[in-house]
DNA sequence: GCAAAAATAATCCGGAGTGGACTAGTTATG
DNA sequence: CATAACTAGTCCACTCCGGATTATTTTTGC
């Protein structure tokens, strides 16, 4: 068959990128309030300081944004954690883990969309749900169950299903502090303060970690 | 001035009663899926299978027909809560407090509306939000933080911040349940099983509060 | 059993806000 | 400097919203 017209392909020029990334961080920022059917292209745009049709042309549709807006949220997080396990590949198993969770920790304050938009798709069923649990939430839960399991063979960690002491701990971190908002009215407690950061991973490590360093 | 005209004042009826209730239990359902902004007044009265104008008469609008759904779940849930400290009064110290947790993990189990409607309030600042924090999530934590203080001071709890511990183990328990939906998803973990549930107790308890039971 | 109060049914309304299509104009690129 | 890439500005058809209003039915107290 004939071939494409063959047209000069340009390349994308620096503002696109620019609209795009501001549409990006307008979108984890609105959904992670007001979860999808709640917030509007409009809304999205006039947080990123764009006209609203650029969505379309950008994005395409809604949908479309919303699943970029996760996919740019998690792989940068994903790719983060991988980072710190390289990083901390020589520490002995609990002390790697204990790594880890500060570093959860950490991402979870400064990245807030992460956990929250996670809750808004989680209050009822629906297909950004299971696609949001297949790509990501599956995975990293998977990764994490065999990692204590592990420590539980060690005696680092208390036995008792895996797949349920993560969660423990991850609402325990992310979900935790994805309420903020919340702690901050009803119990004072101010999980941007750096040092409450602190003592939320401590108090983690220590309830879920609490068994002695055993070298390998 | 004049007295009122001293109208013959009627009873209630039971009809009345059996609507207010449909639409308070239906009001729990729909607010806790799609939050106060989310969700419509006529989505209200069709899962009440009630005509939506009745709202209006039972309730003058939806802001208060929010807050009585709030008080109706809050209340019914405090005096559960109060019974069981009286029921096991005479426990020790640790096994009062686990009992409590396991009446928690229940009491989320059977009503998920409580701790998904505190989510989704807790995504964005507003008056509803300062007003659930005032009016009961703040003496919950008051309360439950001064119990672990006195655990901890007994040894049954590690030390640390209260506060955080409290709400560490409230997320572990009525949070990771109000996410039942996510975690079926996830990790193919069902909160719904009363074995699955017991077992998130035994964690729960296990994790917390580690220490010997001390009598007194 | 009957007047009147309480509760429910059935419409109606003005308006806000939705996602997305479309066209005209501007800016960057080869 | 022609043209592709991008953005501004309008527009539309539509759904749905919270609440007001009126008519009708059901229950209550006498």
């Amino acid at each position: 068959m004939s071939e494409a017209p063959e047209r000069t392909q340009r390349k994308t020029q620096q503002r696109s990128l620019r609209t795009k990334q501001k549409l990006l961080d307008a979108a984890l920022e609105a959904f992670s309030e007001n979860g999808f059917k709640g917030t509007s292209t409009r809304d999205i745009a006039a947080r990123a300081g764009v006209h609203h049709p650029l969505i379309t042309y950008h994005f395409s549709n809604k949908d479309r944004l919303w699943r970029s807006a996760i996919q740019y949220v998690f792989q940068d997080f994903v790719e983060e954690i991988r980072r710190a396990q390289e990083q901390h590949a020589g520490d002995c198993p609990k002390g790697r883990f204990a790594a880890m969770i500060r570093i959860y920790v950490q991402y979870a304050a400064r990245n807030p969309a992460l956990h929250k938009i996670v809750l808004q798709e989680s209050s009822y069923q629906s297909d950004r749900l299971d696609w949001l649990s297949e790509n990501f939430l599956n995975p990293l839960a998977e990764a994490a169950s065999r990692y204590i399991s592990e420590l539980q063979d060690k005696g680092v960690t208390p036995p008792g299903n895996p797949l349920i002491i993560y969660n423990m701990i991850r609402v325990s971190s992310g979900t935790l502090i994805a309420l903020a908002l919340e702690l901050k009215s009803t119990s004072n407690l101010d999980l941007n303060d750096p040092q409450v950061l602190e003592e939320l991973a401590d108090l983690i490590i220590r309830f879920f970690l609490p068994g002695d360093i055993e070298e390998n």
